[in-house]
DNA sequence: GATGAATGAGATTTCATTCAT
DNA sequence: TATGAATGAAATCTCATTCAT
């Protein structure tokens, strides 16, 4: 038995350096730039054994974005878990959003390119499969906060959590994306930074978000 | 003096019928995966002409998006004419942003990725200037529709015209743009509908921004 | 009368304008990367009315290279009449061309490129008769050079005037030419200067053909 | 062990056989009046393939020369090989390289072009660096050949070997280069043919660099 | 498992020249 | 005389993918 399971943990050694090799590419010229031939030489394979890992350039990509949205993940748990009330929890939870896209901007990039591309892998694909049972845990994680929130009266009752959740990742999403493009722009034409503007944002969400007082 | 006249105005139209042929084209498979060839089939002209009025498939892009941004900002328009008071023409500019991605999707995601993508035009582009003129123009037109907001106590003085508008436009667009990309999975798996997930985006923006009661 | 002449005048300076417009382009770029687009945008004049002057691209370039040749034949002339023996013309003579390489490299470059590329004007091509003519001209020129100098015992009778004549005007092209590109290298990797190389040549050549002691 | 040294000669072949195409198109129409794609096709083998052999059209022509070079050189060789005295032995060298010029005009036309065109291949690219080398070699084996020549008496001591060697390369080329593309003109214009024009070149030559006789 | 070889299809852009006006 | 418009043909180079070994 042990046989094949070191030939299991082989291949996903192999798999992780592809990885690897792919995200020294893809974040440096992008999905449409970046061509399965330089990954291939980053990672001092042939381009057929590439293959023999990853169905298509596309599925490659995802494996790299799969990576990244792990990171992400994890940040945030350990955010969430590092904050002690419920009111910083929440905020933790953007805090590290945030930052990820401050600090891992390329992972960040990936993760917005495949958001906001229809990409078409085949629908029972094993990546796929399990990123999205592990997307639908972080949502469950999170919508939980908001509900501890409401219970705590910090939060209006009327909002719905997943909503609200799947809502904070959208428009923080574009929010980040748009201003990390304009970033020049926004400093030299409109005189204030990335960071003015997200507390504009956190003052504007959380007083949309609180409960009225009574 | 006729003449040149009339030919600026044959060449503005042959333009403007290269663009529709563009759009034909950049709809259908977005830029990336559109080819100049295939644009000047559309448009019935040898490659060699398009080159003649645009001088890269970038600045020919650009062209499609302009058109684009300039249906949504008259549309924006015209919705906050038609608003009698401020109240509402703030939901009115909303509204527009909203029913634009939603009737003329194909020019929304063409400005998105425009918005998304760090495109390299030379900066004393024809296009460019005039459309940056055009931008000032609209961010300016809105800011003085948040500072009468202000004036009239439905929104906090605390918020900055431009940075909230600004944010407006940026989550929004990511709002809009995922929500587009996942449309299937937010009915299937998460079982609600985009307008659902505005309402509540509505909602808490609304209540984000309006002065606090005294 | 008058009226046709000046016309013809007009023409003249027009045709000037437009070689000294290609001699910037064909000069910075050499002619297989010219484009007469260039020349035109440099002549601002339509490349339509390019062609109402010149039949193609390749008379233009023709056109560039025989002014050329006039340039070198005058200072060549210049140079012998200063001179007042037949030993120091002749010297002259070769003097004379080398300076052209060096403070007229463009033109030089550009007469060599007609000489050693097979340019198929058609040979009852106005500018090609003319030139012809003043080719010969020069020929018999020089080689009364050379006779004058076997009269007077400079140079060995055996030799034929206008073979000589060639001879040094190509194996000097063919030296200046290459030395000029190698010049790098020569430097670099064998350590000395074109100049140098000179010395040597005429060091051999005034040996080769001046007439043996008797 | 064989199976990849199997591998390098079948590709060594294949390279060949690619410069054998090459030849064919290059010399037809020169190199820029060549295409890629007809390499490929007289090569029976896709344009893509042909760029897994060599990195650009440059470095295909850049192979074709080398190719004619060595041919040149091994013609030189052999000839000055067979003679066995000095004195013939020069003469050999320059014989060999004329008749190269007659026997392989485009092989001799290839070579010309290169050198009197300043091709920019990266410098530390394979085939220029074994080029560079074996010309150095070559250039050693002829200097040799005159210093000889001096040791016996035969050529003036003042001469400066190398540069001696040069000078001929460069000027005899020009010299054959030249003539060759006047052919037509020699005859019927000036009435005397390449091979006279050679002698009057061999008789100048060595009265130029001969000892002078005491 | 690993790979070198191969390729069809296609990408953007350029060019010399013509012609109706 | 002058020109804007138009184009067919071509140029170099790239790419995702397959397959025999």
């Amino acid at each position: 038995m042990g046989i094949s399971e070191r030939r299991e943990r082989d291949r996903e050694r192999r798999k992780n350096e592809i990885i690897d090799a792919a995200e020294n590419i893809f974040f440096r010229n992008g999905f449409e730039n970046s061509s399965v031939e330089k990954v291939a030489e980053a990672a001092e394979l042939s381009k057929a054994t590439l293959y023999l890992y990853f169905k298509s350039k596309e599925e490659l990509y995802y494996a790299v974005c799969q990576r990244a949205e792990g990171m992400l993940f994890e940040k945030v748990d350990k955010a969430i878990k590092k904050a002690t009330d419920t009111s910083t929890k929440i905020r933790a939870f953007l805090n590290a959003f945030v930052e990820f896209q401050q600090k891992n901007k390329d992972h960040f990039d990936a993760l917005f390119y495949l958001q906001t591309h229809p990409f078409k892998l085949d629908p029972d694909n094993e990546l796929m499969i399990e990123n999205r049972r592990r997307d639908q845990i972080y949502i469950n994680h999170w919508t939980e906060l908001i509900d501890q929130g409401k219970k705590e009266g910090l939060i209006r009752d009327s909002l719905d959590p997943i909503r609200t959740v799947l809502l904070i990742w959208m428009q923080l999403s574009g929010l980040l994306k748009i201003a990390s493009v304009w970033q020049c722009e926004l400093h030299k034409e409109l005189g204030f930074s990335r960071d003015e503007l997200l507390d504009e944002y956190y003052n504007i969400l959380f007083n949309g978000i609180k409960r009225d007082k009574q």
